[in-house]
DNA sequence: CGTTCACCTGAACATGCGTTCACCCTTCCG
DNA sequence: CGGAAGGGTGAACGCATGTTCAGGTGAACG
């Protein structure tokens, strides 16, 4: 028997969780594995989590919640780049934590995180279009759309991390460089 | 019994099981559901596939070859109408094939079906490339990287697609006219 | 020492899946 | 008529999973 403090215990199984889920998703996730990862057994986890969902939801909430904070402090910079560093955030993130994304992106329809999910969509859109009103106000930008245009730079910006996800791009970070440019200029040629 | 010329079978078996696919996506589907929906046995829809493998190559390579050769048709027109075009079908396909979409995004690491979607995505890169450097020596687009603007124009559809799916926007056409307008002129403002 | 309680165990259960295979019809040919 | 061939059946097999629960076990306390 392997014998800990409750707290110590639930931690040591959210860890062993997050690296599971990352590397099989939620429905490829057994929680024999946790349990085994975690060094416990299976009725061990059990006494912390009433099931998976409780067990995914947890560690969801944890991880968008540490997102979320890291990309509001992006509301003091300069619009063109605040811009930048949420493009550059959002693609480091990918990159560090492709499990968990692939996982996010691969399972989007679990009933239960839809609220959480939604939670965290809309705050990233306040965000940008916050960006975007600010940047309009001091006349970087045109006289756009706000909150469609940051709908459209976010999607834009999830469309490259499914890229990367499928293979398509290698290299994320000059893609967001590419897509950061497009954004700003567009391909058309000045009349 | 119900008895039918094994061609016809077949027929109805991939009819089935394209409608199950696109509600379930891969794991999800069951053979026993597949069997029930085209009203033949368990048993008999190994005579026609060997497993669940080939029954969705099958389906998938149909549906990628009808996808291409509808955007190949495009290459005739002029590149900021190709280009709109292109937006055009990828969305109206979203929206009519929502099931299908979802499947290859939910599933798009499964093994066996690696080659026919880097075929398929290939195929659809050099479309676009082509359209762009069109675009360029015609003096319609700016000096750019045909084949990087190619790609993240493509993942900048593909990410319109996802959030539409993830139910982050309902009028999916809309926010194709946004993409679109954006990325010719951008949304900085001119010197 | 005995008792208690927090912590832990893993076999067992219910369910669901892809796949197999021994067998069954119906048709058709000689 | 016999029998071969094409088309079809679904119970049974092997395996995997989430969850339960009857029962350990160690440490702390009186």
């Amino acid at each position: 028997m392997n014998r800990r403090k409750a707290p110590e215990s639930k931690k040591i199984i959210l860890e062993a969780a997050g690296e599971v889920f990352a590397e099989r998703g939620y429905s490829g996730t057994t929680i024999r594995e946790v349990a085994r990862r975690a060094g416990i057994s299976i009725g061990g986890i059990y006494i912390y989590f009433q099931n998976k969902e409780e067990l995914y939801l947890e560690l969801t909430r944890d991880h968008m919640e540490s997102f979320r904070k890291h990309t509001e402090m992006l509301r003091d910079k300069e619009p063109l780049a605040a811009l930048k560093s949420l493009i550059e955030y959002h693609l480091d993130y990918a990159i560090k934590k492709t499990g968990l994304v692939s996982m996010h992106i691969k399972e989007y329809d679990l009933e239960f995180k839809k609220n959480l999910k939604k939670t965290f969509f809309d705050s990233q859109q306040r965000l940008v279009t916050d960006i975007l009103k600010n940047g309009a106000a001091k006349g970087i930008f045109k006289d756009i759309n706000c909150k469609e245009t940051a709908e459209v730079i976010l999607f834009s910006l999830r469309g490259a991390i499914l890229d990367y996800l499928f293979g398509q791009i290698s290299d994320l970070k000059k893609y967001g460089e590419s897509l950061y440019r497009l954004m700003l200029n567009g391909i058309r040629r000045a009349a």
